[in-house]
DNA sequence: AGAAACTTGACTATTTTAGTCGGGTATATA
DNA sequence: TATATACCCGACTAAAATAGTCAAGTTTCT
């Protein structure tokens, strides 16, 4: 089990944004510069950002982006979800009777990996940007 | 993210081991029936937990698998480290000065995602295999 | 002898990941 | 108003990981 890029980056291009106190917009090709991250690859991720609500787009010259809410209003977990990376640990449906592998119930460990899933969301419930550069 | 149907399925066999008060050896056949997992995947699996010390074989007609421990010591840590799935959310090598994508130094999320290791694999050292069957 | 069950390495289709490519559109400023 | 800057967005792709299968063993009980 491991993290994917796409996580990773969109934490770390929003934690870059929060350490800039001015509310200037800033450009992806910045940051792309600055975390060693792909252009394109930075467009893809900032648009889901943008339709979750976790930045704002200002377009044209000297335009970029900003952060919609306050560092410290911003979950980990928002961003998680907006990418649609949310940790999945169990194998069936959460919302049906039915089980994984094909089972009409539910499995002896699935009780297991709903816990576990608990256990990592509250990590990112807990956890904000700004917790992020408080160094 | 997402767990693998490889831990998935060595915990929820291990489970099925568990749940049997006698310490007769247990076939992968019957575990794979039971389970609705693939015999010869199962195969793959139990290779690893053999060789990791989590079971023993016992080979020829009736044999099967046992425990190689009492199941409230087998922590579901060990079950992942066997597998070698356990989890990997650094983005870089933990015992290297360098960062990911080729910084020369830990980046801004470095110590997020440490702490977000620690975090899950908590959760892991401290269950063990007895908690699942408890019901 | 024969069947049950573990042992092992190699192989493969499918899916996911980690991006790239290429063509847009909006807007500040010279 | 031209132009450069920067966001917008869908489609594509190479590489890696996943989720198995296949085939050919060996061991041991009955
Ligand atoms: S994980 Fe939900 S039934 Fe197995
Ligand atoms: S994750 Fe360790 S340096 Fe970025």
């Amino acid at each position: 089990m491991r993290l994917n890029t796409k996580s990773r980056y969109a934490v770390m291009a929003l934690a870059d944004m929060a350490g800039f106190k001015d509310s200037r917009p800033i450009s992806l090709r910045d940051i792309s510069i600055r975390q060693s991250i792909s252009l394109q690859y930075l467009e893809q991720i900032f648009l889901k950002l943008k339709k979750n609500n976790i930045v704002k787009s200002i377009r044209g010259t000297n335009g970029g982006y900003v952060l919609a809410k306050n560092a410290c209003h911003i979950k980990l977990s928002e961003i998680f979800i907006a990418l649609n990376e949310n940790v999945k640990t169990i194998g069936c449906d959460k919302h049906s009777k039915k089980g994984c592998n094909g089972r009409s119930t539910k499995c002896i460990t699935h009780n297991l990996w709903d816990e576990l899933d608990l256990h990592i969301n509250a990590f990112f419930e807990n956890k904000k940007l700004e917790d992020l550069i408080k160094n």
